[in-house]
DNA sequence: GCCAGACCTCAAGTTTAGTTGAGGAATGGT
DNA sequence: ACCATTCCTCAACTAAACTTGAGGTCTGGC
C-alpha cells in the first residue's frame, strides 16, 4: 500500500477531474510533493482535504474562501484528526449562521412578494432591522453584496 | 408622478446598476417599451420584478432559473398581487427544500469531517442514503453537480 | 435653442471555476 | 527495449454575470 497517491490516484478517491486538482494546486488548496521524474505526489491526508474542498463548495463558498479555511490547517505535516475538529467548528459556525439567514430570508419572503410595497426602501427583505446579519462572511451569491443604496 | 420610469430612475429605486439592468432585459428578465427617442420606458411594476431577481440571485438562483420563473408571470398586462403570490409559492416551497437540504449537510458535517474516514467512498455527506435529495432542483453552486464516480 | 447629463449601441474586458488541446516526458508491465 | 497509459506544461477556450469604454443621440431646464 502506497504512502503517496499519483495525482489520477486522487482523483479517482474524490471523483474530481485530474485538471481540476491541478487547478487547485495552483490555487494553493493542495501542496503535493514531486517526485525525482516531476510528476505529483500526493499525500493520503489530500483526500480529506480535497473532500472538504467539494463538501464547501457544494456549500456555496468559493475556492478563495476555501483556500483561508485550509490555511489553518499545520502547513508542515498532515493534520490530525484534532486540528480538523479545530477547523470545523468554525466552519459549522458559519454554516449554521447562514441556514438561519436563509430561514430568515424565508419567512420576510411571503410577506415581501405578497406584499403591497412597490419600493425597496420599505421592503423587508432589503431593509431588514438587523443588517448587521447581512454583511458577515459568507458567500456572495448566496448573501449577495447589498447595493449601495 | 409618471406611470413609466426611465433605467436611470429604476436603477435608483431598485439600486441595480443601469447596465445590469440593460443585460437582465438582455436575458428577458424584463421587456421595457422605448418612448420616440428611443430610449427605455419601465413599468412600475418592474421594480418588483427586479427585487425578485435581486432577491433569488441573493438566494443562489442564476439569471436563467429566476427567468423560468418569472415567465410564470403573465405578459401582456402588468403583474397583480394574486399573479406574484402564485408565482411565490413555488418560489417559497423550493425555497424550503434548499434550506432542509443546507440542515441535512450541517448535520452530517459533524460526523463526516471529524470522522476517521479518508475515502469518500463512505463518507456520509457524499453518499447521504438518499440520493435523490441531491438531484433535484436548486442552483448548482448551491447543491453542487455530483462527481460521476 | 443651448448644453450638461442621461441615454443609446456595440465591442471588449473581468472574475470564477474550471475544461480542452497541443506537444512532449515519465511510468510500468512484458 | 518497447510502448500504451499516465503525467507534464502552457495557452487558449467556456460560461455566468456583469462592467468598462468608445462614439454618438435624447431630454429637459434655463
Amino acid at each position: 500500500m502506497e504512502r503517496e497517491l499519483t495525482i489520477g490516484a486522487l482523483a479517482q478517491r474524490t471523483g474530481l477531474s485530474v485538471t481540476a486538482i491541478r487547478f487547485y494546486e495552483e490555487r494553493g488548496l493542495v501542496r503535493p510533493g514531486r517526485n525525482a521524474g516531476g510528476q505529483r505526489r500526493f499525500a493520503r491526508s489530500d483526500i480529506r482535504r480535497l473532500s472538504f474542498v467539494m463538501i464547501a463548495q457544494q456549500l456555496g463558498y468559493t475556492i478563495a474562501e476555501i483556500g483561508a479555511r485550509l490555511a489553518e490547517l499545520p502547513e508542515g505535516r498532515a493534520p490530525n484528526l484534532r486540528d480538523w475538529e479545530k477547523m470545523a467548528r468554525g466552519f459549522r459556525a458559519e454554516l449554521d449562521a447562514r441556514i438561519a439567514l436563509m430561514q430568515d430570508f424565508r419567512d420576510r419572503l411571503d410577506g415581501c412578494i405578497g406584499c403591497g410595497c412597490l419600493s425597496l426602501e420599505r421592503c423587508a427583505l432589503y431593509n431588514p432591522d438587523d443588517e448587521a446579519g447581512l454583511k458577515g462572511a459568507g458567500p456572495r451569491y448566496l448573501m449577495g453584496e447589498r447595493p449601495s443604496g
